[in-house]
DNA sequence: GTCTATAGGCGGATAGAC
DNA sequence: GTCTATCCGCCTATAGAC
């Protein structure tokens, strides 16, 4: 999402505050950074967005939600269980390589302000995703399948085998010694690796 | 590790430091919280130690060794590989249901700062580990396993499933509607199932 | 070694011209 | 809407007394 002169003032500033935001955090970024990605003045932020807080908490909530829609289009989905978990490995694999840094910015500010994370969490369709939930629960348990592991733990185990690898790649990268392009390639491969692992322990009734 | 009146002066700014910089990080921490923690005057800091970022370093390089201690003490030790992994899992687990801001403040403060991490690793007997993974990898290869997974993502899989859960702990808790006691249970639980997922997906030769 | 006081600069926010 | 100029508080760092 590059900022470009042709956006309006309030979307290049929308995209501008992405860029710094997730890449510097709340704590670490400047207005005056955020102002000179946008191209523009940093008295027009404050114009537009009141506060810095106010600016930070509109992209916290964007990034939050961007986390998570694989998974509720994945819940909607009309696929046979496998299917979706399969899917959801896919497109979440997917979006993580083109955004790598989108999970440890909603990681690292919802570690700094767990409460106000609790909240926006309750403001989500979150009832919604646990009724979802309980449907692809079902779902699971009905199938012919293994029924080996709690629900919350195979997700649990789904998220994590997706997400980390890109949330620690500052520490794989020089502990394997892999360059950028070996590292893609791990991840490529993963997709597969961890779509076995998964179905060879689905989850089984709470 | 509480901050003891009975220290010295120096050990209380290091405990201090670690608090604060742990939980607020490089760019959100104050030298004045670190003072205040520490129950000293801010001047004192700096006669101790000339800058924040000298602190800090101090602080980060330590932590940053932390999270790799566990695994260097089994990759020592006599066990079989299967007892390597399961007393990996139990080691590391504890580790961080004590101090589970560990990974998450480790990981953000990579990202911020990769070039100075990936020299830092350079410095750490990361060599030193490299060989003893290539010893552990013989190891796997040669016993009677199912030789199934690459050994990098044998080892990603492991940390993933250790880590992950703890640092998206702000997000798995009101997610899943659990409390401190039911997260500590689900952590507990996950040893014995991610023991059971590894050995079952064991490393083959690269 | 430990303190008080303060320098010096940065950064968020606002006033006011255009 | 957008800019320049500026305020003011905060924060790191240092000077200097004890």
């Amino acid at each position: 999402m590059p900022t470009s002169p042709d956006d309006s003032t309030e979307v290049r500033i929308q995209k501008a505050a992405k860029t710094i935001f997730t890449r510097k955090g709340l704590a670490g970024a400047r207005m005056q950074d955020i102002a000179d990605e946008a191209g523009i003045n940093k008295a027009l932020l404050h114009y537009y967005y009141r506060s810095k807080q106010k600016l930070f908490e509109m992209i916290f909530e964007e990034k939050l939600i961007e986390l998570f829609t694989n998974l509720q289009v994945i819940l909607e989905s009309d696929l046979p269980f496998d299917e979706k978990i399969k899917s959801f490995i896919e497109k979440e694999s997917d979006l993580l390589s083109e955004f790598p840094s989108l999970p440890i910015f909603v990681l690292s500010e919802a570690w700094q302000n767990p409460d106000y994370v609790e909240r926006l969490l309750q403001t989500l369709p979150i009832k919604l995703i646990r009724e979802k939930f309980k449907k692809l629960h079902k779902e699971a348990a009905d199938g012919d399948i293994t029924h080996e592991i709690p629900f919350h733990q195979f997700m649990i185990n789904m998220m994590s085998m997706i997400i980390y690898p890109i949330v620690a790649r500052p520490l794989i990268m020089p502990l394997f010694g892999l360059d950028e392009k070996d590292f893609a390639n791990l991840m490529e491969q993963r997709k597969s690796i961890i779509s076995k692992i998964l179905l060879e322990n689905k989850p089984k009734d709470m």
